[in-house]
DNA sequence: TTTTATGCAAAAGGTTTGCAACTAG
DNA sequence: CTAGTTGCAAACCTTTTGCATAAAA
């Protein structure tokens, strides 16, 4: 699982809950896929595990202040969430369709100008349209 | 004020209600800034006009199936809309200090290599930061 | 034991909706 | 006249928060 995690909150005096390990493992579970808060919830009961919204939502804003977690919003109802670290930085092609997202290394900042001095510290880009099998 | 938009309101089947005036005349006023609905809201009494919140939403949906208006999501707790005709096509350089809000007309979809056959229909690209009085 | 985390329920905030009343054309 | 619009209030959803209880360390 994601023993390097565990480890990094142990060691900056956090806790380590049954809750937080779990939410842990479904961020962990099959590669880095864009997960919304109750979808996280749901995958922890699923899982057999135990915890609630609050508990979901108050773990992933500690994790994101830790860099573990990053948060993407779509064009959706609610939020998603991906671990920061388990690939390199990325940005996301949504399917409008079928609703598929694939992933692209390519990052627009690298080709950014300067622009009138501005300093750039965060940045989103998400590109929507029609995956291969749906055009 | 916006007479083409009106006229192709109009064109459209539409009826040209007072209130829909004033939203686009709001929009219209003092260069594509971005507002949200409750400041669309607020500047459409304040120019003494008359309206309601589901008005301001219902007509910004509208406007938005008509390609008149865009919807950007910032860092914000709510939605900001433009007038997607008032500029060419440009992205949003956010300070997040002084929240001064800067444009750039670099779109990074011009240099997205092909993604496996992924075809874009719409994308967000928007840089957060700090302008150049805030460095 | 002490500090941090959880669960619950309620609140907050943006956005949407049902429906009756209204009005532009 | 009548189809499209508005206003109002209530609903919806996600996200946040207060507080008492629970459990890591």
């Amino acid at each position: 699982m994601s023993f390097e995690l565990i480890e990094k909150l142990r060691d900056k005096g956090y806790k380590i809950t049954r809750q937080r390990e779990s939410i842990l493992a479904v961020l962990s579970e099959e590669g880095h896929q864009l997960l919304s808060a109750r979808e996280i919830f749901k995958k922890v009961l699923k899982n057999g595990g135990c915890t609630n919204f609050s508990t979901v939502y108050r773990n992933l804003e500690l994790l994101m202040q830790e860099g573990i977690v990053r948060k993407v919003e779509l064009n959706r109802d609610a939020a998603c969430y991906e671990l920061s670290n388990c690939e390199e930085h990325h940005h996301h092609l949504v399917c409008t369709k079928c609703g598929n997202i694939q992933v692209t290394s390519y990052c627009p900042l690298d080709e950014l100008q300067d622009e009138d001095g501005f300093v750039p510290t965060e940045h989103h880009f998400e590109i929507y349209g029609y995956c291969k099998d749906c055009v």
